[in-house]
DNA sequence: AGGTGCATTCCGAATACCGGAAGGCTAATA
DNA sequence: TATTAGCCTTCCGGTATTCGGAATGCACCT
């Protein structure tokens, strides 16, 4: 199984995976690097590389490793999670930030994952793990749990169908996390403790779009907090439901 | 001449040029005005548009119209404009704006132009032109100016070659903008007096890299205001001045 | 009912892409 | 200095992939 690779990947898939072997861990790589990590032979490699170069979507440092150009970074502000979610989000949270002083996330489901799309926090909290264009797992993450509890039931089966440990008590049981997601779809709200990385709770509710609470959720907005703070992180729940209330309306106003 | 399109270039190119129809003004479009804007035949869009979609470059509204994909957005906040200068540079971004009020800016040459990465403002500061990710003309703006004249001649050369004018003080004589530039050299800044849109003025410094001032200008870092203010603008020299000397350590620190 | 604009499917022909093989380069090894 | 082990690059013949015109089906005007 698991993509024989190569052979049946038209070109552009075959280009977008040499982009996609950049992540934040290899921000610069060299083509030998990026052939390995695509699983294409170095000559192809070669040639989409250059190609790539030569329009900008690639750029070269002078150690001769190749890093993301600048003209992916242009294109890349005009998507929707930017341009529409983050802009408008983005003043909202800083109102929650205010008040509470730890992190503050939102996010949207990604595929099978939960992609953060933006996150304010003092210079010293928690983990590097939840930058901006991370992909969190859905089921070890206050707002994924929230996404996943008001999404689509094929989204859940999918996740439910394989759930990975990172904590020990990370929710690795489908059906124990089956019926919390219930009670969350119920309560409007989510927790975690530890269930990511040890050390770190969190909470988080869902956003709504047009149509308000009868429409669709788009995005889920969260706070983190180390978990032996003496103040219970539940205290900002109603912080948490006003700022996604009046954050809602304006997303909806504004298209989403 | 004018690039006959079409033919003669690699499918790479051409899925490129579909994804460099998509900008500020145009964030969603249907596949024929991308055929029409990309100068690609429409099935020949069509095809690439699809391939794209399923690889999540693209994503498709309910209205049938394209958008970027959260996947473009990914890889492009890994490109080292945003990922190393504007992260780095923000704070310092802040605090002249704190001093200032204005409108701050970081830019950075781009092909022949100058690629804005970061800007603050307050809500209701001077025009949208320069939001992250635009591409200004480098001979009007005050940034520009910087990079043009601390950036190697053969830029110099391309530029000045030809000069659009956008005001009516738009500095079009070439030989008059090449002086400029010299003393822009000398005097380690640039002004601009509304030669970009009428009602603004700008004043921009140079960002050192590694070898400090010996080393090269990787970026310029600039505050724009209304022309009629009672406060002349050069006041602010001494603190972009100060703040670009603090701030280049710290890039060259970064590895720039 | 005819016209315009858009999205989609089909298919034969052409060509742009594939990737193995071979060579050149710079370190580290012996 | 010879030898190995990386990496990057160029070359080239064969074929799989891409190309784009033509035709179809919408939905919306007039």
């Amino acid at each position: 199984m698991a993509d024989q690779h190569a052979t049946n990947r038209s070109v552009t898939a075959r280009a977008l995976a040499v982009l996609e072997t950049f992540d934040m861990k290899h921000r610069r790589q060299s083509l030998a690097a990026i052939a390995r990590r695509s699983n294409l032979p170095l000559t192809t490699v070669h040639r989409l590389v250059h190609e790539l170069e030569k329009n900008d979507a690639l750029a070269r440092g002078s150690d001769g490793d190749y890093e993301i150009g600048s003209k992916m970074w242009r294109i890349g502000l005009l998507a929707s999670v930017h341009a529409d979610l983050r802009e408008v989000a983005l003043p909202y949270m800083e109102d929650v930030y205010e008040l509470s002083n730890d992190a503050v996330q939102i996010a949207v489901v990604d595929g099978l994952r939960c992609l953060v799309v933006e996150r304010i926090a003092g210079s010293r909290t928690m983990s590097v793990m939840s930058k901006p264009g991370s992909r969190l797992p859905l089921h070890a993450t206050g707002v994924g749990k929230v996404l996943m509890a008001f999404g689509p039931p094929e989204l859940q089966d999918a996740v439910l169908n394989s759930l990975d440990r990172y904590t020990d008590t990370t929710i690795t049981d489908a059906t124990k996390l089956r019926s919390q997601l219930l009670t969350i779809k119920a309560h409007g709200f989510a927790k975690t403790n530890e269930e990511l990385a040890a050390g770190a709770t969190s909470i988080a509710v869902p956003l709504w779009g047009k149509g308000g609470k009868g429409g669709k959720v788009i995005a889920a907005l969260g706070i983190v907090a180390p978990s032996d703070d003496v103040r219970d992180i539940s205290r900002m729940l109603p912080v948490l439901q006003v700022t996604a209330s009046a954050l809602s309306k304006k997303l909806a106003e504004s298209g989403y």
